[in-house]
Parts: structure tokens; sequence; C-alpha cells
DNA sequence: ATGAATAGTTAAACTGTTTAACTATTAAAC
DNA sequence: GTTTAATAGTTAAACAGTTTAACTATTCAT
């Protein structure tokens, strides 16, 4: 590949991805509302799917400090969203949990989202979503590779 | 479509997008060095692009406000990588271009992203590349319109 | 039993963001 | 022409998210 296109690669992929990043963020907040940020949003999908789960288990998730999370999910605690539980057994440890009103919250979200992306996945045929998440994936595993190699463990 | 393949899809293009951003925003971090942060780097993506342009422009490029663009801008003048310049003829406007400083930082560390990038790409196909893009900014527009027809100009 | 490691929090500092008020300037209406 | 509108940009206050560094409390290891 010449320098040119890869030039001409770089910047259109660039484009795309910032526009496509915001605009999805955009019609993510419009369905959640103007009560929760996308972060928060994005903590209480992950709450939503493992069930139970630690601040040092998110910090690794999301690739943040812990500081990060704590001050985060502060936020979604005092909003009435999730339940902080010591370990009874290693008093180190606080366990995380939806409560009912964030577990309701998110499904409500959830159930709106997917009408919102089934509008859009008719545009495209079976084949191309899958070639082209597999290609994403793909992506994605050579970054990984690349800042491992870096030393970018997190 | 079933449910259960939209959950599916929305689940999996949330976290390869999510690790995506993330590891690519890593290694730019890593190219550009500790003296810049991404978004600062961004705008001189930009203005490199185009040469000269406004705040008002960087704000519609961006899609933010205009005091969060004048927020990073004093930023990068404060670092003098740019340069302010009042218009003679409509003295409102304030003409924004690259130091010296500013476009010989920013060659040498597209340099470095075009090298890495180049290193990247190696791993695909051509084809695979062009359909992975093209499915991309079909996305772009499809999420274009739909943010239009919400009324979300901006 | 002491010292090291771990889980989580707190505080300070910073970037990026929005809203709202403001200045300065130009354009439009009359 | 003077007054009114709109435009370009800045400032200030407030907030979310982030990191670093110091701290508490607890558990593990030797």
């Amino acid at each position: 590949m010449t320098d040119k296109n890869i030039k001409d690669l770089v910047d259109r992929y660039i484009a795309v991805s910032f526009s496509v990043h915001k605009k999805a963020e955009q019609l993510i907040q419009d369905e959640i509302g103007s009560g929760l940020t996308n972060d928060q949003h994005y903590v209480l999908r992950y709450m939503n799917k493992v069930g139970t789960c630690t601040s040092s288990e998110l910090a690794d998730v999301f690739e943040v400090k812990k500081s990060a999370i704590t001050a985060i999910i502060t936020r979604l605690w005092e909003k009435g969203l999730i339940q902080r539980t010591r370990d009874v057994d290693d008093r180190r440890v606080v366990y995380l949990t939806l409560t009912e009103q964030g577990q309701s919250l998110f499904d409500k979200t959830e159930d709106r989202i997917h009408k919102l992306v089934g509008s859009f996945i008719n545009q495209f045929d079976t084949s191309e979503i899958n070639q082209f998440i597999n290609t994403y994936e793909k992506l994605n595993n050579i970054l990984i590779e690349s800042c491992e190699c870096r030393g970018n463990k997190e």
C-alpha cells in the first residue's frame, strides 16, 4: 500500500469513526434521557450483564483507574440505581448490584435501544453485518496485541 | 432478525467499538506524547488539513459548542502551537492557523501514526478494508439521517 | 507478629463539556 | 442614519470523567 493510500485511509477512518461514535452517543443519550450520562449507562449495562461486580472489576473492564470508578459509582449510588454491599468474609471488598430501580431503568432504556437498532439493521443484509463486525473484531484483536507489545497493559 | 439476535449484536458492537476506540486513543496518545491530549491532536489534524479556520467552523466540525472550542484553542495557543489572527474586514472573526512549531509537531506525529497504521493494514487484504470502511460509512449515513429526523441537528 | 499486598476511598488537579451572560462587531429594517 | 438583529468569540460557573498520590482498612505471607 502506498503512503498516500495509508494517509487517505487514516483520514477516512478517523472521520467516520469520529462521526459514528458521536452520533451513536447522541442517540443513546436520547434514549436514556437526561438523568444519566453515557458512561453511567455503560456501567449499568455491565452490571446488568454480570449481576454482581466490584469496583476493581469495573476498573479493569473500562480500563480506567479505580478512583474514576468510585466517582461514577457514587453518582449512580446517589441516584439510587445501585447498591453497595460489603463482603462478610473479605471486608475490603464491596459488591455492586443494581437496585430494582436501577434494573427497571436499564430494562426500559434497553428496550428502546433495541427498537432503534432494529430499525437500522433493516438497512443492511445479514452477510454485510457479519462481515463488518468480524473485521471490526479482527481489528480489535490486532490493536490489543499491539498495545500489549508496547506494554500498555491498561 | 430476532430480538435475541438484536440483543447479541448490540452487545457485540458496543464491546468491540468501546475496545477499539479505547485502544486507538491509547496508541495515538503514545505517538503524540504527553504534551498533547487526543482532542487537541484532532484539532491540529483538522487545521493541518484545511490550513486556516475559525472557532465557529471547529465547533461545527467537532459538534460541540463554541465555548468548548475556545478552551481547547486557548490551551493549544498557550503551548505555542497555533496562531490567532483577527480578520481586518470583519473584526469579529479570528483566523486560526498552525504555527511552525505546531506544524512540525503534527508532521512528526503523523509520520509515526502512518507507520503504525501501515503495520496494521498489512494484516488485512485490500478488499476486506474497503468492504469494512464502506459499511462503516454507510452506517454513518444512516445515523446522520436518523439524528436529523430526531431534530438533533447538532 | 510484622510487613507487603489488596480493595476501596478521598483530595487535588486537569480536560472537556454545557449554559448563560457578556463584548464587540456587522447586517438589516425602518 | 439610527435602531435593532444577528454573528463571532470569550468568560465564568458548574459538572462529569480522568489521573496521581496519599490514605484507611483489611487480608495475606513469611
